[in-house]
Order: structure tokens, then sequence, then C-alpha cells
RNA sequence: GGAGAGAUGGCUGAGCGGUUGAAAGCACCGGUCUUGAAAACCGGCAACGGGGCAACUCGUUCGUGAGUUCGAAUCUCACUCUCUCCGCCA
């Protein structure tokens, strides 16, 4: 949500940065909603000052048992008018809302300037490619070699973008998973959590995914929606609250499913477990200080990094342009692993900045010398835990067929060298 | 699923239809006292919005939405949520 008083004291400055998310220029508009808005505020606050101190008159007369007909009368009039102004700022401030719950929020001045992914920068790399005496293997041709990856099964239970796991793979999820949470709790400061997978739909406003986009999630019915993300119920914890300076900053984890229609993506990774509608993932979410969420943003982004560097999986970390980047964001990192078997980079990680965007649309403040201020809110994977299998598998294939176990994740797999 | 109770400020918790935006306590902030701290005492302390350079002023808000009334935290209706008991159940 957008701070209105921005919009008034910099209009073209507003339509330019949303010129730059691919939105048209509509500064020109709120203004005249919010004028109009405000100008029927103003005769209607009036009108319901002089309703209220004939009121008080009417109140004190009958209890003195004098005539207080005439103000009666008065107070008749009014109230006609009251009614028609009220039910017209509703209107105006519906028609403002509407427009105002749908524009992204505004880039941040580091943000490249680009309409799609071409124009994202490489911030840096880490590590190297593998190299292979063969051409390396797809995670599904590995895995389904090794008959731990069954997409036939899974489509037969719930259709297509699904898969199942079987044993050793199995154990493998969860390894990555326990490794991950171990890592951000105990070295990263990082809270764990165990979330509800169903949220209600203030939840999803919260973060952002209503009004605009229903369509890329799942409903469960009675008001319930399947979590695309844990990002939305680790940051709608702080909702409506105001707290305090010294619980600050929070920093959250935690390990769940994820459930994505992925409305917009036929057609899109239709091979392989890259792009499911359902996959687990390790969130990070931190709350902090409005003048400390830059910093918080790398440091995030280096509490995700720690993961792939710990596999010792070579990757890069882009900066996203104006124009790549989710709703919320006002900047964000991909970290992109490299996956052998694609020859290619794909997206494992997305640390974003959401500034106040959230905590306006959540109300979520703090208080700071009698102020009530907006906090600022981040969030991040760390790491999605289908992709870090898919990069385990295609990065540490062996010519036989095999998977080595990288060093960090033996302990949870009874110290196994490889995966079979 | 059946029966009942409830929802008030950051928290707990009072509140006959008419200075109740709301008692009291806690928390918090400032001060006195103290070598320092604690305690005690004094003072301050809801949010959001409109108007105004400002002092300030007006409006809205007691779960949400309608209604009754000149006037609603207080009365009526619907909805949402929470809790208790019973039943079912991981």
């Amino acid at each position: 949500m957008h701070n209105i008083n921005f919009i008034r004291e910099n209009p073209t400055e507003f339509d330019n940065y949303m010129k730059q998310r691919g939105e048209k220029p509509i500064s020109n508009k709120i203004l005249e909603l919010d004028k109009v808005k405000r100008e029927t505020q103003t005769v209607l606050q009036n009108l319901l000052a002089e309703r209220n101190s004939i009121s008080k008159t009417i109140g004190k007369l009958k209890s003195e048992k004098k005539d207080a007909s005439a103000e009666m009368k008065k107070v008749d009039e009014i109230k006609n008018k009251i009614s028609n102004l009220k039910e017209l700022e509703i209107i105006k401030n519906e028609e403002l809302n509407t427009i105002l719950t749908r524009l992204p929020n505004i880039p941040h001045k580091s943000v490249p300037i680009g309409s799609d992914e071409n124009n994202n920068t490489k911030y840096r790399e880490w590590g190297t490619k593998p190299s292979f005496d063969y051409k390396a293997k797809t995670h599904y041709e590995l895995g389904e070699d090794l008959g731990l990856m069954d997409f036939e099964t899974a489509s037969k239970l719930s259709g297509s973008r699904f898969v199942i796991l079987k044993n050793q793979l199995s154990k493998l999820e969860r390894a990555i998973a326990n490794f991950m949470l171990d890592k951000h709790t105990n070295e990263n400061g990082y809270t764990e959590y165990n979330l509800p997978f169903l949220v209600k739909d203030d939840s999803l406003f919260g973060t952002g995914q209503l009004p605009k986009f229903g369509e890329d999630l799942f409903t469960a019915g009675d008001n319930h929606w399947l979590i695309p993300t844990a990002e939305v119920p680790l940051t709608n914890m702080v909702r409506e609250e105001i707290l305090n300076q010294n619980q600050l900053p929070m920093r959250f984890t935690s390990y769940t499913p994820c459930f994505r229609s992925e409305a917009g993506a036929s057609g899109k990774d239709t091979r392989g477990m890259l792009r499911q509608h359902q996959f687990t993932k390790v969130e990070l979410v931190s709350v902090v200080e409005p003048q400390n969420s830059e910093q918080e943003l790398e440091r995030m982004l280096e509490s995700a990094e720690s993961i792939l560097k710990d596999l010792n999986i070579h990757y890069r970390v882009m900066t996203l342009c104006t124009g790549d980047m989710g709703f919320s964001a006002c900047k964000t990192y991909d970290i992109e692993v490299w996956l052998p078997g694609e020859n290619n980079y794909r997206e494992i990680s997305s640390c974003s900045s959401c500034s106040d965007f959230q905590a306006r649309r959540m109300n979520t403040r703090y208080k700071l010398e009698n102020k009530n201020i907006f906090v600022h809110t981040l969030n991040g994977s760390g790491l999605a835990v289908g992709r870090t299998l898919i990069a385990i598998l295609e990065n540490y294939q062996m010519p036989n067929g095999n998977i080595k176990i990288p060093e960090v994740l033996k302990k949870y797999l009874n110290n196994s060298d490889t995966l079979i």
C-alpha cells in the first residue's frame, strides 16, 4: 500500500516509479479522487459537528424538561445531507483503494531499471561450475533411473506438476530441510516456527498476494487459502500489531509446503520437478526498523548463500530490475544455482526487502518516542528445498548414476557417502 | 455437530442511551528522592483522518456490517472470531 502523502507531494516522481514497474501513469486520477474525497469529507465532518452539538443541546433541554422540538427539526434536515455525503465518501474511498491496493511497491534507488529479466544485473557469484567427462544428466533422468522419482504415479494421484520421491530421495529432502533449519536457527539467528498452511484472505492481502493475484493461489473453501509461501503466515504474525522498539529486529524461519497454481506458466518447465504445484521451502522473514532494512537484506542474502556455500554448489546472485521484481518488493536479489543437467542457472532463492509496503497493508508499526512508525519487512527463501535437491542431484552426480552426499548432509543420512 | 459465555486502549479490566475517548491497574516515558539501582511519590501516555503556518480544532473508531434514536461502547439484527462443556476424532 502506498503512502498517499508521498503521491500528493511527488506525483510525477510516483508516475515515473510506476512506469519503471510497467504501470501506466495514474497519479492524476489518484489525486483527483483524493481531492474529491477530502472535500466531501470536510463538508461531511462540518455537518456531523453541527449535528453533535445540536444533539448535546437537545440532551440538555430534555434534562431540564424544556421544549426541544425546534432543535430536533433542525437535526432532521441535516440528517439527509449527512447520509448522502457519507455514501459519496465511501464510494470515492473505495475507488481510491481499488487503485492504491493494486499498484506495486516503489523500487529502491539502487535497483537497475528495465522491463524484464534481461535487464537484471549480476551482483556476485561464488564457486565454479563442476566439469563432467560426459553429458551431465538432468535431475529427472537421474531420479527416474535410480527408481526414486516418480512423476507418472504422482500424476495418477494429483495430475500434472506433482512428483513422488521415494526412499533415499525422500530422506534426502528431509535431510536438506533439517540442515537448512539447523543452520538458520543455530548460526544465522533466526527463530523457527511451525505454522498453519491455510490462511484467510486478510493475511494474503497483508503480504500483497490479494487482491490482484488470487489466480496464482489454491483455495481450500471456507475463506481459506493454501499458502504459496511461508512468507504469508510468518510476516502476518505481526499484522495489526504495535511493536516495541526493543522487539526489533525479528527474524523468523519456517519449513513449509508451498502451493501455487502456476496459472501463468502453462507449458513452462513441464519436465521434471522444477516447477510444481506443491513444493517445500525454508523461508526467512525479518521485521526491522526502516533505517536497517538495506543492511538486513544483505544479511538475509548471506544467510541464504551460506546454505549453498556449505553444500559447495556454484551459484550467482542477480539484482532484479524494476520490471522483474515481485509486487511487494522494493529490491530483490535472486540466487541462481548452477544446474549442469540443464546447463543453466536457475532461481533457488529470492530475497526481497518490501520496505514499508507490506507494513502499511498489515498496519504493523512500532513505538519510537511516542510515535508509531511502520516497520520494514523482508522475506527470502533459505532455500527452496525441492530445487536444492535438484541442484544436489545434478552437481553431485557420478558417471554410474549414483549421487555423492554433500559433506554437511552426511550426518543427516547415516553418514553415507552416496545416495544408494 | 449440540449447549453456553464472551470480544472495550500496548496488555489486564470497569462501564444506568446524553462532557465516557472511555474508571482502575500493569507496561511505557519524564521528574523528585538515591553514590547508583530498586521502592516510594509527582506528572504524562489510544489510533486514524480532515482543516490550520501554528497554538489548536473538528471528525471517526469500544470485533465487523446494517438498524433503532435528536443522540449508541451501552438497545435490535446479521456476520466473524475466541473460550467452556458434551459428542466425534489425528
